[in-house]
DNA sequence: GTGCAACATTGACCTAGGTCAAAAGGCTCA
DNA sequence: TGAGCCTTTTGACCTAGGTCAATGTTGCAC
């Protein structure tokens, strides 16, 4: 790595916190690394020997039972961190969902910079406590929201999240975009089956809600009534 | 307040990162406050305007839908830290699971402290990212878990966070522990209903696992046979 | 182009857990 | 000691979503 000046996420990801000098600093610990689809960057229960800012494309954070049950704990966006700093093995594993960038250090030399540099952990923790939020709300959504709340809300947050993390921050949310995901994943995340995601999906289509012009792409025909069912009103 | 040296979580809390002249500092700022079985201390949406450690008793977190479902998405024990330090309304309510008692600060003087104590921030963090962990693994309890391996999973955990945190810290879990919750919150912590709870019990119960002396009290009988079904294996 | 393999949809049926309703305990207060 | 009120348990039944099995699609290799 080097050329962090021309880094895509260089204003989002928590590099934002450090002057321009300290940036060279880290930026010699690190190097950016692409990731195929499919590749997985950590192993679950493994000792964490990396983390990584997340420059372009999307990666999941997976559980899975020993019989083989997958539940996805968490999708990371550009200019999200990935990783366990301080110690601890993986509680889950690290996989691309598609094409990926990441800019990755050795956790240890992570530690190390980041216990000089306080106004680095503060970013940190302010991510940290956003994720947490995050996936307070996903909780209520596993624990108590039916199908088809789940898939409105699940489209509503891509949608938002590529929005607000695509190089042109112009626009808060997106009304067409490609998922990130197949079926089989999005059941991972929901808590469902993937014929479940797909009649569901079949019926926010038959009433109009939104478009599928092929397996990947989705548009948003009419926000407010999907917001009205992800809301669980 | 003032007498943090006696105080019951002085060095399991965050504030074991403080010295004691800091300590002193920071015990000018908050209060000790006892909170009844039942009183919310956060509601839902509102503006987070404090901050709080525990020092005994426990408190849920939860989320409501507009028509009354409610998910509990975090139990929080003695020695926890409660709160959204930095901004933002509580995306959840916090309520008294049983009497308690706390050690209050309002957000700002909090956050203000916190900005010139780095160790303090750490050790949030840390506490902060372990809170994730701990709700990612709920994520899967609630998206991929049977009704036996979530009540089996809750009974574990109340053990090993009661055992933990308990005065006498030298027990890592306790076999025989009151509920700090009835069967409703049971059933709002594993997304479950209140007659399902029930029935999974006495079948546990049934299976010789665990004993039932009174509403409240729980003795686990075979920690071995409960741990296998938690595991989902 | 065609043939194959992976993905997605649809249909028929099943079941874990929800719902509704009725007992059965347990506390509290007199 | 018993009346009244919760909380919990139990039972009978129902349904959202899972399972199993075809049937369509789509994209890619050759």
């Amino acid at each position: 790595m080097s050329d962090c000046d021309t880094c895509l996420v260089r204003n989002r990801a928590i590099c934002a916190a450090l002057s321009p000098d300290e940036l060279g600093a880290l930026s010699k610990l690190g190097r950016k690394q692409m990731v195929t689809r499919g590749q997985t960057l950590v192993w679950e229960g493994d000792e964490a020997l990396v983390v990584a800012n997340v420059i372009q494309g999307v990666l999941k954070l997976s559980v899975s039972t020993a019989d083989g049950r997958e539940q996805i704990v968490g999708v990371v966006f550009p200019s999200d961190f990935i990783g366990r700093p301080f110690g601890k093995e993986s509680p889950y594993g690290v996989t691309a969902l598609t094409d990926a960038e990441v800019c990755i250090f050795t956790r240890a030399s992570f530690d190390g910079f980041a216990k000089d540099h306080p106004d680095l952990q503060h970013k940190l923790l302010q991510r940290t406590l956003d994720e947490l939020d995050r996936a307070r709300q996903w909780m209520m959504l596993l624990g108590r929201k039916t199908a088809s709340e789940r898939i409105a809300t699940l489209l509503l947050e891509i949608s938002n999240r590529l929005g607000s993390s695509s190089c042109s921050a112009i626009t808060p949310f997106l009304d067409e975009f490609e998922l990130p995901m197949d079926r089989q994943q999005m059941g991972d995340v929901l808590g469902l089956t993937i014929e479940t995601v797909s009649r569901q999906l079949t019926k926010l289509k038959d009433a109009d809600m939104i478009e599928l012009p092929d397996r990947r792409r989705v548009v948003i025909k009419d926000r407010r009534r999907l917001e009205n069912i992800a809301l669980a009103a």
